[in-house]
DNA sequence: GGAAATTCAA
């Protein structure tokens, strides 16, 4: 292909300078290299070693140092090429690759090896396939890079199609020809597809996972919530001895954190040794706070600060996080506080987010309404739902009301911020505000997500939907369920119909709608597919409704199972008729000793921590 | 021999 027309690259003398060198001849003549006197070469040659050297170091600095190379009148060889391409690559910057593209192709470089895969990279992330694929046409044929950088373009074209035919046309695929499809399928949502084309990379025989494959392959299990596989997954790992760095421990404390198997998560953590930084700490934290640990968060992060690791925004956002969901109103503030003032960390809206959630579910309006106030940026969704979701808890209907057309004004197209106003008004008895509300969302064309629950059976995942009659043990699953029912009442549990939010005044539709939301058929199949005693482990698209929550409390007790729920937004660990949430997100209680959570909830290390096992992914 | 692929947050 003609090489791209930009005359210059970088600062406009410099190349245009280098590329007019007079000892420089239009073809036919030889290489301007083989002109120079062997000593001039050899000094070319050193110079060119020696930036290439700092690009190395710093590839932040690769253009700028390519672009010094040039001026210090030394030949750039292959390899400077190929770094400068790769900062390119890295920042997205197509008319710099298009640049050292030109300048490649005028010294005769372009068609080196190192030069055209880095060209192809380049050209592929930054969305010109076309041209990524002209240079591997006429490239060399068979080179992993170049096939790789090229089906790393087809991911980011987003073309399944031509991705899949690419994939499978490759000549040979190696292992980060699989990653690249297994990391976009986990990209793009396709979780079950991703576990799927690993199973098929194992099969083939073709090449073995490393750990980016199995950090991919872990964070789809995360999303799925399929403990079983992620037990796998680990026991894979330990097998194989894939090394357990700190991206991989991450993934690792993430998975178990978020199949709500926190001992698995302290049992990853306890035992790495020094392969620790800072992201692998705010994994733990974050799997304490998702897990409603938040005493257990705040311990972790004052040994962190002990062992002079520095946190960051994320592990502030965790931390403060963890103490709006514990009630810990001072430390949060305290935290808060050391953010600016100890580490200099300047607070964003997330931060900002947190401390109003702090304020609001510990019912402090005034406060909160103060930090939105003094925030230096526009509160966003996050803030007014927090504000709304607090009103609702603690009935500050007025307030309510305001936060809620704010919030619906922030996120048009979120139904949350419609249904919790509608809750608002509904509670508050007002049909009228409830049906004006009801109509602007029609209006607005904004669907509701329908509940979903799954569980997983023998690494099979069952999904249902509220009143979901489509399974094939639906029979099984109703009478299981009236069962539940049966001994729901007996336990003296009394539908909270207050949650079902319509305006209907007929209370056994409003029951009998309760009682088929997801979670509780998801329950009902566990029961009756799981033997006495095993922990059912259910994942909820959208958060746990107050009924169901209670309900859920008395079935871990009537029927003698932990039953741990992953919601929207956190886990509730059901055991012996009491939530690890304390139930703080319906009503705050207001005092941190009345919290569920106590330090002896969770076993030690490694105490009940299910040992990897060799089950079958 | 290098490059390519990756986690944590309301």
């Amino acid at each position: 292909m003609p090489p791209p027309t930009v005359p210059f690259f970088l600062t406009s003398t410099t190349l245009a300078a280098a590329a007019a060198k007079p000892q420089r001849p239009g073809p036919p003549s030889p290489p301007a290299q083989q002109q120079q006197p062997r000593e001039a070469r050899d000094g070319s040659r050193d110079a060119c070693a020696s930036y290439t050297a700092r690009m190395r170091l710093n590839p932040q600095l690769a253009l700028r140092l390519f672009d010094h190379l040039l001026r210090s009148g030394a030949d750039p060889d292959h390899v400077a090429y190929a770094l400068a391409l790769g900062r390119c690559a890295r920042g997205r910057d197509r008319r710099a690759a298009a640049q050292l593209h030109s300048h490649a192709a005028k010294r005769g470089a372009a068609s080196h090896r190192r030069v055209c895969n880095g060209l192809i990279h380049a050209y592929a992330v930054c969305g010109s396939l076309l041209d990524a694929r002209k240079v591997f046409d006429r490239g060399h044929e068979g080179d992993a890079v170049a096939w790789n950088s090229l089906l790393r373009g087809y991911a980011a074209a987003g073309d399944v199609n031509a991705l899949r035919e690419f994939f499978v046309g490759m000549q040979a695929r190696d292992t980060v020809s699989w990653n690249t499809i297994i990391a976009w399928c986990v990209e793009n949502g396709e979780y079950e597809e991703a576990i799927a084309v690993f199973r098929e990379m194992l099969a083939s025989m073709e090449c073995l996972p490393d750990r980016v494959t199995l950090v991919s392959v872990i964070s789809a299990i995360t999303y799925l919530g399929a403990l079983a596989q992620g037990l796998w997954a680990h026991a894979y790992v330990c097998r194989k001895g894939i090394e357990v760095e700190e991206r991989l421990s991450s993934a690792l404390i993430n998975m178990y954190s978020k199949c709500g198997c926190i001992e698995g998560a302290v049992h990853v953590f306890e035992n790495l040794g020094a392969q620790m930084n800072v992201d692998t700490w705010n994994a733990m934290l974050a799997g304490f706070t998702a897990n409603g640990c938040s005493e257990k968060a705040l311990e972790l992060f004052a040994r962190m600060e002990i062992t002079g690791l520095v946190p960051n925004k994320i592990t502030f956002n965790t931390v403060l996080n963890a103490c709006s969901h514990g009630g810990f109103v001072e430390e949060g503030m305290g935290c808060f506080e050391r953010m600016t003032k100890v580490y200099g960390i300047e607070p964003d809206i997330a931060h900002y987010g947190c401390m109003v959630d702090l304020f609001c579910r510990a019912g402090l309006f005034d406060k909160a309404e103060k930090m939105i106030q003094m925030m230096p940026m526009k509160p966003d969704a996050a803030v007014w739902k927090a504000l709304v979701g607090a009103c609702k808890t603690h009935r500050n209907f007025e307030l309510g009301r305001k936060a809620g057309h704010m919030l619906i004004e922030a996120a048009p197209n979120d139904h949350a911020g419609y249904v919790l106003l509608s809750n608002i008004y509904a509670l508050d008895g007002n049909w009228t505000g409830v049906h004006k509300v009801r109509k602007l969302m029609l209006d607005r064309g904004v669907q509701k997500v329908p509940g979903s629950s799954s569980i997983e059976i023998d690494g099979v995942i069952h999904e249902f939907i509220s009143g979901d009659k489509s399974h094939s043990s639906k029979e099984d699953i109703y009478e299981m369920l009236s069962e539940m029912c049966q001994q729901l009442k007996v336990a003296g549990y009394v539908p909270d119909t207050s949650h079902v939010l319509l305006d209907i005044d007929d209370e056994d539709v409003k029951e009998s709608s309760l009682a088929l939301h997801s979670e509780k058929l998801a329950i009902a199949f566990g029961l009756i597919s799981t033997a006495p005693g095993t922990p059912i482990r259910i994942a909820k698209n959208l958060r746990v409704c107050g009924d169901c929550h209670n309900a859920v409390k008395l079935l871990s007790k009537i029927y003698g199972r932990c039953i741990i729920v992953r919601d929207a937004n956190r886990f509730h660990h059901f055991r012996e008729g009491s939530c690890s949430c304390g139930d703080f997100w319906t009503v705050y209680s207001g005092s941190r000793e009345s919290s569920a959570l106590t330090s002896t909830r969770w076993p030690a290390a490694d105490s009940s921590y299910p040992a990897p096992v060799d089950n079958k992914l």
